[in-house]
DNA sequence: ATCTCTGTTCACAA
DNA sequence: GTTGTGAACAGAGA
């Protein structure tokens, strides 16, 4: 499930475990899960104290003492969650750290997410000293929206807003909420949209997901596409509207829009 | 059985 | 060299 602000929700759920000793370590028998490091090496988190976690889009960073850092990506099916401190992991539990008085637990069903290890004192790793600036930031500027439109000027807007290098955290449903909003079609040519507008309504798309979704995993607006876009007679929440929305597969993902509001270009 | 899916990466085409 | 596309990855639910 996870976009920019269920990965912030999924990271904070690791929270009852602050400030405590790790004391033991589980993984589970998927060595995909771990990609190139050893499950082995994951051991060395024990003895070690949680921290402090971090997102940047959809990645994960989650540091311990004794300059341990561990990341995570959430892929399709990931999420993390507490048990108690007994708890016995399950076929998909692929990584748990236990402490005195709850398991962290990191499930992904499918396999498409990861984690990685890293030493570094005191610093964050390498990879996260040169990422883009998040749609939140005031880096993410409207010069720079600009300029990526441009780039990829004949590029669907739709698939291009998947791109984590220049909207880093934006998923599916967050790029067709986009597309909404701003009323335009999904396969709209990226080059002819207006880059103040495309800011603008990301931006605030960020920010009311970040305070309601990232929170307690709350609905976002009535006014919006994504509570209405997952099932089959979804209609339009578009004032006066009700067309029923239109799904289809565009470069390989579902886009999901209203044919009156966004009509096909 | 067959199809779907809130993601990323790779090989390859243009 | 850069940009754009579809397949592959894996597993459970409809």
């Amino acid at each position: 499930m996870p976009e920019l602000a269920e990965v912030a929700y999924y990271a904070a759920q690791w929270n009852p475990g602050l400030s405590q000793k790790i004391l033991r370590v589980h993984t589970g028998p998927k060595p995909r899960f771990f990609r190139n490091t050893p499950p082995s090496a994951f051991a060395a988190l024990a003895g070690t104290t949680y921290r402090h976690a971090r997102t940047h889009g959809k990645n994960m960073l989650f540091e311990f003492s004794d300059g341990l850092w561990l990341s995570g990506h959430l892929g399709m099916t990931g999420e993390l969650l507490t048990g108690p401190p007994e708890h016995p992991p399950t076929a998909h539990d692929h990584l748990v750290l236990y402490t005195k008085s709850t398991a962290l637990i990191f499930r992904d069903f499918r396999m498409f997410g990861c984690v990685r290890l890293d030493e570094s004192p005191s610093t964050p790793p390498a990879a996260w000293q040169s990422l883009p600036p998040e749609i939140l930031n005031p880096q993410f500027t409207t010069a720079r929206v600009a300029g990526a439109l441009q780039r990829h000027a004949r590029s669907p807007l739709k698939a291009f807003l998947l791109d984590q290098a220049w909207f880093p955290g934006v998923g599916n449903w967050m790029a067709d909420e986009v597309c909404y909003q701003l009323q335009l079609n999904p396969a709209t040519p990226s080059g002819t949209v207006d880059p103040a507008a495309l800011r603008k309504v990301l931006r605030a798309i960020c920010q009311k997901s970040m305070k309601t979704i990232a929170v307690d995993w709350s609905d976002p607006p009535a006014t919006w596409l994504m509570p209405y876009r997952w099932k089959d007679g979804g209609l339009c929440p578009g004032k006066n509207c009700g067309t029923a929305l239109v799904r289809e597969t565009l470069r390989g993902r579902t886009a999901c829009w209203c044919p009156v509001c966004q009509p096909g270009v």
